[in-house]
RNA sequence: GCUCCGUUCGUCUAGGGGUUAGGACGCCAGAUUUUCAUUCUGGUAACACGGGUUCGAUUCCCGUACGGAGUACCA
């Protein structure tokens, strides 16, 4: 059966997604785009105590950002609408009754008081609690109780949940694509909640139905759902969709950078980098800390994945072609704040010197800088393999914009000697004046000319030159820079330098 | 505790019964740029441990250690 690939990103929206989550979309994205299938998002808020305002929106700016376009679900609709379990409600319950029906589920009016006390005793005695056919003998569900028992407390409106009856004893052969076969056996589950006493199932009932509904073909989601696996592969044979169950690809986790452990919040804040696309709350995003998306996505697709090959710089449409979930990897990767700089800087150094004037212009302009585009155009062009960031920039061209005031005192201590200002008078009295083409080259040719001339040595000159355009030892090319400056203002900086430094 | 999953340079990873164990980030050095950065070249550095199986294991199997996840009327 070649059935259409259909994949779901469906988070809760209890907060900003982190980097891990948009990890996961991508991959689901990909997947989807490689085999020609559709993307949906699907919003899992049957925790009405942990919704988050805003969340919900973060999620789709965050996907819209990261350049993952959503074919069909919230925000966009489809067949399948709604796509926000909590607009579905009404739906699970039929799926509820048909498992309590064919003796698949049953009702439990255990009081969250007595599940602890029971956990807690399990744990005093170092023995595990499992809600199973053992134990659910010994707990007050419509198993243990007679039907009476049962009428009775349900005709009181005793609240209840449906708990799913775990067959006892079953070795269970699961497949994932990224880990392969595993085997687990089923007296080691849990009867878990399907149906929560406040009318809505329980995550592990609404994506199974969701799933099945919107004929989803493959599950791809983060490592934390593979002890759930047995019960979703229990819970569609229970259903009778068995034929039909997607196939599962579970990712591993992203560990902070140092140390043990997941990912946080706190690491980023902690080391100072962002752990989030977009800006959330106090926390900074890729997107506000001028990371491109492209950027971005590059770095967290090859994080827990690889091509085979050494490609490492990827466009979109390449991820595409090249993503294979058989080559995921097993094993949680640590996050590396450094490499996403690297990819970063990349992907500048790869845009036009025009984009990056554009990117550039209004970081000037809030500064009261004017320039013409085309200047900045090559200024940029100048200084684009220097920085990462277009924040950057400012600090490797500010010479451009306005002569130096101050000097660098250590430049100025190892490279202006007595005769220094004398050399420089000389180099502007009789080069600088008298050059009208002050192209990049042909000044370079003459001031060069000049210095061998006159038996002077290239230091001698150049880095003083260099403290009188720039203020100290730093900088692209310097004829790029007089180039840029012009005859006028390369003549100004001169003349100011040598008074001041005298 | 119990269940499941994992473990190749500092980090991300390729590889796979016999390899000089490959690449990338980072770091170091040299070249170029008489600045700095870029770039180029080179270097540093890894198969967690113990048992098997085998002529041979980093690769296969079993343990151990370590790491991770789950163990909610959360997702």
């Amino acid at each position: 059966m070649t059935q259409k690939v259909r994949v779901r990103f469906a988070p809760s929206p209890t907060g900003a997604l982190h980097i891990g989550g948009v990890r996961t979309a991508l991959y689901n994205y990909l997947f989807a785009k490689k085999h020609g299938g559709d993307f949906i998002l699907r919003i899992e808020d049957t925790d009405q105590t942990r919704y988050v305002e805003g969340a919900e929106e973060y999620i789709q700016e965050a996907l819209k950002w990261s350049g993952l376009k959503v074919d069909e679900g919230v925000g966009v609709g489809g067949p399948h609408a709604p796509y926000r379990q909590s607009e579905r409600k009404e739906l699970y319950r039929q799926y509820s009754d048909q498992l309590l029906e064919s003796g698949n589920a049953y009702l439990a009016f255990d009081t969250p008081e007595e599940l602890a006390k029971k956990r807690q005793e399990a744990e005093q005695n170092k023995e595990p609690f499992i809600y199973n056919s053992v134990s659910r003998n010994q707990m007050r569900n419509s198993i243990s109780l007679s039907c009476e028992e049962t009428q009775k407390l349900l005709d009181e409106g005793a609240p209840y949940v449906v708990r799913f009856k775990i067959p006892e004893d079953e070795t269970l052969h699961l497949k994932d694509i990224v880990r392969g076969d595993m085997s687990v056996n089923t007296s080691t589950l849990d009867d878990k909640v399907l149906f929560k006493s406040d009318g809505l199932p329980t995550y592990h009932l609404a994506n199974i139905v969701d799933d099945h509904l919107m004929e989803i073909s493959h599950v791809i989601r983060g490592e934390e759902w593979l002890p759930s696996l047995p019960l979703h592969v229990l819970l569609y044979r229970a259903l009778g969709w068995e034929n039909s169950m997607p196939e599962f690809a579970h990712l591993s986790l992203i560990l902070k950078p140092v140390g043990k452990g997941k990912l946080s919040k706190r690491d980023g804040e902690k080391m100072g980098f962002p752990v989030f696309p977009l800006a959330w709350e106090e926390s900074a995003g890729y997107r506000e800390d001028g990371y491109f998306p492209e950027a971005f996505v590059n770095m967290l697709a090859l994080l827990g994945w690889n091509p085979g090959t050494e490609q490492e710089l990827f466009t979109m449409e390449e991820l595409i072609e090249a993503f294979d979930l058989s080559r995921v990897s097993k094993s949680g990767a640590k996050f590396d704040p450094e490499k996403v700089k690297w990819f970063n800087h990349q992907y500048l150094i790869k845009k036009t010197d025009e984009e990056i004037a554009s990117l550039f212009m209004p970081i000037l302009e809030e500064k009261g800088i004017s320039i013409s585009k085309d200047k900045l155009t090559a200024i940029c062009g100048e200084v684009k393999e220097r920085v990462s960031f277009v924040s950057e920039l400012w600090e490797q061209t500010d010479f451009y914009f306005q002569a130096p005031e101050e000097f660098d005192e250590k430049a100025v201590k190892k490279q202006w000697k007595e005769n220094t200002a004398n050399i420089l008078q000389s180099l502007l009295d009789e080069v600088i004046v008298d050059s009208d083409d002050f192209s990049s080259a042909n000044l370079e040719a003459k001031v060069k000319e000049w210095i061998t001339n006159e038996e002077l040595g290239m230091g001698k000159v150049m880095a003083p030159f260099r403290i009188a355009m720039v203020g100290g030892l730093r900088g692209p090319h310097l004829f790029d820079i007089t180039e840029q400056l012009g005859k006028d203002e390369t003549i100004a900086r001169l003349k100011y330098a040598i008074e001041k430094l005298a």
